[in-house]
DNA sequence: CTCCCAGAATGGTCCTACCAAATTATGTGT
DNA sequence: ACACATAATTTGGTAGGACCATTCTGGGAG
């Protein structure tokens, strides 16, 4: 029974090196693309051989915080969509072929997903991001004003991933992404099928912009109960519209039944 | 003679050893626990410096076939390999086990993922669904009474993707069937990190009950605060944790770099 | 038979050196 | 002045040697 040392992941120099080139990496404020200091060089400041820095370079290279190529070492793309893209696409896009009520499903998960966005949003956003979602924002009711629906639905899209990006969770933002994605060409039919109700987009903006103030003043559970309130009118007008259509669409189906005969 | 180039994502030295000692151990019939020859005899054997031949030995150590330890490096349990064949080829497996930050991240999004699946399997769940939630819950306790922490781990998966699927929500179902795959391989780290507070299981297995309860109920909004304080409880005890084991890490550096001087 | 200890073996780290490829600097021609 | 080919330098990749602390192993003492 030894409770003191627990299993030691990294115990060794090479341990202390990796964490020591992440510190670097972030003390320098090196962004993706750009060059690592030579591993000679590496090894030099940091006190150790070039053996135990190769080592640590290539734990974080396994960890996919580093690209290591020959001609220099670069910082790689942190938490990429990569995974999220082919785990969560590849199984989900059967379901988007013509399958009704999907839209439903997909509100239901953004619903969990958003929540938690705004939410840590309001907590995690710096000034940057606010002012990166507030661009979103303005960009929407743009892309509404010119009547172009399929910007429309990107803008709308990225407004929401704004928001994501904003609380600084990186699978958070990359589920998100993988779903957005997914709908990018159903959003604009959503769209379609929104506006079809009076007086929409002004709720739809309201919404969005109570969502934005709760935010910036970094009351999450506002901007929590805020994104719930939207995500909940959306689904609700769509269903509304769907039942309506499918409504028509019976109507239609008798009419032409009858007449038939 | 230089072979040219055959297909293999990795073209280097270290690549030809990292599969010739897997042809090695296939053909020697290593099993579980069995040690492999010496990083010099196998260096020599192979035909390449004790340099290649560790940076290949640590590559298969990444991918779970070796365990590397002062002594002798010996066969690791095959025991995951059976569930995460594909995903442990993926070279983005190792960069989830080894990125910090990353297992708060995916809580966040459990947490809101989760408490839809909970709320929506409370109004919708079936019989027969309720009967599958219970015999996993049932399974999860046998696991943890076995000590086996592995298979607890699948059936903790297992508990919550029945709840998803009591959901009725094809979408969520698959979104957390992504997650929970790609962290299998680490969840039975996490389990080991939860188990060393004392009384864990107890507090974790009250708390899939209250989760079950309410499912069963129909208490939609119970079951979704039964799944928030859930995952909260388990977000929380892992980041104490990991805030105790890097001050540990720290103290560990901050005394090998004294001692340097 | 058990227990303990010395020596052998092993992984961990460090060092120097050389090579091929990539990068950067340099020169050259238009 | 600009573009391009060429040389010089840098960089990662590999090799081989050496030493240390820990671990394993085998034989002797009790």
């Amino acid at each position: 029974m030894t409770p003191t040392r627990i299993s030691t992941p990294t115990p060794g120099v090479a341990g202390r090196l990796e964490q020591a080139i992440e510190t670097l990496i972030e003390e320098r404020g090196l962004a993706v693309g750009d060059r690592l200091p030579s591993e000679r060089a590496l090894s030099e400041m940091l006190g150790a051989s070039r053996n135990s820095l190769r080592e640590a370079l290539m734990r974080l290279a396994t960890r996919g915080r580093v690209t290591i190529r020959k001609g220099g070492t670069v910082i790689a793309e942190p938490a990429e969509n990569r995974w999220t893209h082919k785990t969560i696409n590849d199984p989900l896009a059967p379901f988007v072929a013509g399958n009704p009520g999907f839209g439903q499903d997909v509100l239901e998960v953004r619903l969990g997903l958003e929540g938690q966005a705004a939410y840590h949003a309001a907590l995690r956003a710096e000034p940057r991001d606010i002012e990166a979602i507030r661009r979103c924002f303005d960009d929407l009711a743009d892309c509404h004003e010119k009547g172009d629906a399929a910007a429309e639905a990107h803008a709308d899209a990225a407004f929401h991933l704004a928001i994501a990006d904003a609380s600084h969770n990186a699978v958070l933002r990359s589920v998100m992404s993988s779903m957005f994605g997914l709908l990018q060409s159903s959003i604009s039919q959503s769209l379609d099928k929104l506006y079809m109700v009076p007086r929409t987009f002004e709720r739809l903006s309201q919404q969005h912009q109570a969502l934005v103030d709760a935010i910036t003043a970094g009351d999450a559970l506002a901007a929590r109960l805020a994104s719930d309130t939207h995500i909940e009118f959306v689904a609700e007008t769509i269903r509304i519209i769907d039942e309506e259509r499918a409504r028509r669409a019976r109507a239609e189906t008798l009419r032409t039944t009858l007449s038939r005969t």
